[in-house]
RNA sequence: GCGCCCAUGGCUCAGCUGGAUAGAGCGCCAGACUACGAAUCUGGAUGCCCCUGGUUCGAAUCCAGGUGGGCGCGCCA
């Protein structure tokens, strides 16, 4: 619509050009908005100010040249007038809007992607929480960030793959399979000293249990530094069966998940830094190995091959980023906590490094999640052991409700999730208030079933019955759902859906505490049974992009 | 010290990339079920959009400099 109104002015304006009304300028700057204020029409376009610089004349005056050249032979348009400063407003027929529901009864599920994404390959990895204890509630945030734009994505039409990085090969792997063998020393009955930089959480006694009750006494074996892999292999691996198990139950899954252990094989990393080393953007100070990141604007450089001959991280996920690549992704997007920010312009400087365009890496950061327990701070950390998990979130608050209240912020802001108000079923939460919508207009299409009224085909109504304000708003809020939609993946800011699902759903509980949807009235209960089912729909469409059930019965 | 993010009613936050009178929810006050579901709705009060300058037809939004808060600044991952 926004697009069809665009041509339209843009034409005018040619016309304009053609009778000397208006120099030659330059359109690009032209926007169609929808007024806050419904008296402003239904669409407005500041067209006529962007132009009273370049053209230097009155604002109004141009509006009114472009509003009388304005050739609407596909007859959209129920008028146009000028105001304010200079705004030229539209309003379009009534019919047009009605059309919407239509569409929406017609495309069902598919109405309001715009395929955009074109098969376009693009890759979104998040989550990636190291395999040494289980998901806690400061990973539930980016997982549904992550989630719910990979749906976005899909549903815009792009080949999307999701994945999970596992860093499975740095010290922090040795520490958890240092952290059982303690135990076990435990449970063979010997007096220790756990130390500081090994992992205290309880899932490390359960693991070391089992080992022990299989095993006994000889599981602590011959050699020191075998038994420490062979256990830090073991506990990673159930705890990645957990991790996974967690994930699923939240409603998210991953494509692939991908060992940083492969990207060593065949010495990988080490190929690698040889390519770049002869590209010249590695160099060595006689001990170590260092990346010259300032070439693309980092403060500095990075090292990639420590004093003791180890790779860094870095190193790592340079490789792990040239992998990516390889794999035809045109785009990836990567999700960080907000505390590794510092990192970014390193990373954006190795892919530059690797002949690809700055923006074929995108980051988003999510800033990490204050856990409030009734309004006090809880204090959380993976290495003492101290944390509330992601399972138990589930388990206490429901899938829906978690879910629902992290998409309610901008991923960049500071989100409050407080145990006591989530765990509160109550009313409080926003999640039922949109479900509830849902809920209502299943019982509404029941009830109508019910008493013989089978849902209408658009063909067999009478649109124009459909005249009362509430009804005109809530079509046009139905309208803007394929736009919204795609804002929200062109910023990458998904909590624009909640804000419009929140909003389309007061519209409705508005309007049915106004209106009787069936009625005696046979033709106006046809149509709106037909309205209602297009609010349905919609509401259903959004909450699949959420992950977020739409109940039929609450 | 340097860098990134944030600052909007009492609280938690939106504000569609610069538009017209700055909006929701919670909380507070007053109302609405013999009704298609009251987990709902209707009405009411509350604002130096952190401060100071700048850019222009127009700024909560962009720029500069402050103030206050969060987070980073390893040859950890």
């Amino acid at each position: 619509m926004k697009n069809k109104l665009i041509a339209l002015i843009a034409r005018s304006v040619e016309a304009c050009n053609g009778k000397g009304l208006l120099p030659e300028v330059d359109l690009s700057r032209i926007e169609i908005e929808v007024p806050a204020n419904p008296e402003h029409g239904d669409y407005a376009s500041n067209v006529a100010m962007i132009l009273a610089s370049q053209a230097k004349q009155n604002p109004r005056k141009i509006a009114q040249s472009i509003q009388e050249n304005l050739d609407d032979s596909e007859g959209i348009l129920e008028r146009t007038q000028i105001a304010g400063p200079g705004f030229l407003n539209f309003v379009l027929k009534d019919d047009l809007w009605r059309n919407v529901l239509r569409d929406i009864l017609e495309q069902k599920d598919r109405y309001g992607c715009v395929p955009i994404g074109k098969g376009k390959k693009i890759q979104l990895e998040f989550v990636s929480a190291n395999p040494t204890g289980p998901l806690h509630i400061g990973h539930a945030r980016g997982a549904v960030v992550g989630d719910v734009l990979s749906n976005l994505f899909e549903a815009e039409g792009y080949a999307v793959s999701r994945e999970y990085y596992i860093n499975d090969a740095g010290n922090q792997m040795n520490n958890l399979g240092k952290s059982v063998w303690y135990r076990l020393r435990e449970l063979t009955g010997e007096k220790i000293e756990f130390p500081d930089n090994c992992y205290r959480g309880d899932y490390i006694k359960e693991i070391s249990g089992d080992i022990f009750r299989k095993e006994g006494g000889r599981c602590l074996g011959e050699n020191e530094e075998t038994t420490i892999q062979r256990f830090n292999e073991i506990a990673g691996a159930v705890i990645l069966d957990g991790i996974r198990q967690d994930l699923k139950d939240f409603g998210v899954t991953f494509d692939c998940y991908f060992s940083e252990k492969e990207l060593y094989r065949e010495n990988g990393v080490g190929r690698l830094l040889d390519d770049l080393k002869r590209q010249g953007f590695i160099y060595s100070d006689g001990e170590t190995l260092w990346f010259k990141t300032t070439a693309y604007g980092d403060d500095k450089d990075r090292v990639v091959i420590r004093k003791n001959g180890e790779p860094t991280y870095f190193a790592a996920d340079i490789a792990y980023h040239a992998n990516k690549f390889s794999r035809g992704f045109d785009t990836l997007i990567d999700i960080w906590g907000a505390d590794h920010h510092g990192y970014i312009p390193r990373l954006q400087a190795a892919i530059q490094a690797l002949g690809r365009d700055k923006d074929d890496l995108k980051i988003i950061l999510v800033q990490l999640v204050n856990l409030l327990r009734a309004g006090e701070p809880v204090a959380m950390s993976t290495r003492s052991g101290e944390f509330v998990t992601l399972r138990e979130v589930l388990d206490e608050v429901g899938k829906d409700a978690a879910r629902y209240h992290f998409l309610m912020r901008r991923s960049d802001s500071h989100l409050d999730f407080d145990l006591e108000v989530a765990k509160k079923q109550s009313n409080e939460n926003p999640v039922f208030y949109v479900q509830y919508a849902h809920a209502r207009i299943c019982s509404i299409l029941r009830m109508a079933q019910e008493r013989g009224m089978s849902l209408p085909d658009f063909a067999a109504i009478h649109p124009a019955l459909l005249a009362e304000p509430e009804e005109r708003t809530l079509i046009k809020m139905m309208a803007r759902y394929p736009e919204m939609l795609e804002g929200a993946v062109k910023t990458l800011e998904v909590h624009r859906i909640t804000f419009y699902l929140n909003e389309l759903a007061g519209m409705f509980h508005g309007y049915y505490n106004k209106y009787k949807v069936v009625t005696e009235d046979a033709a106006l209960s046809s149509a709106r049974l037909v309205l209602v089912e297009a609010v349905r729909q919609v509401l259903v469409n959004a909450l699949k992009i959420m992950g977020v059930g739409a109940p039929v019965k609450m």
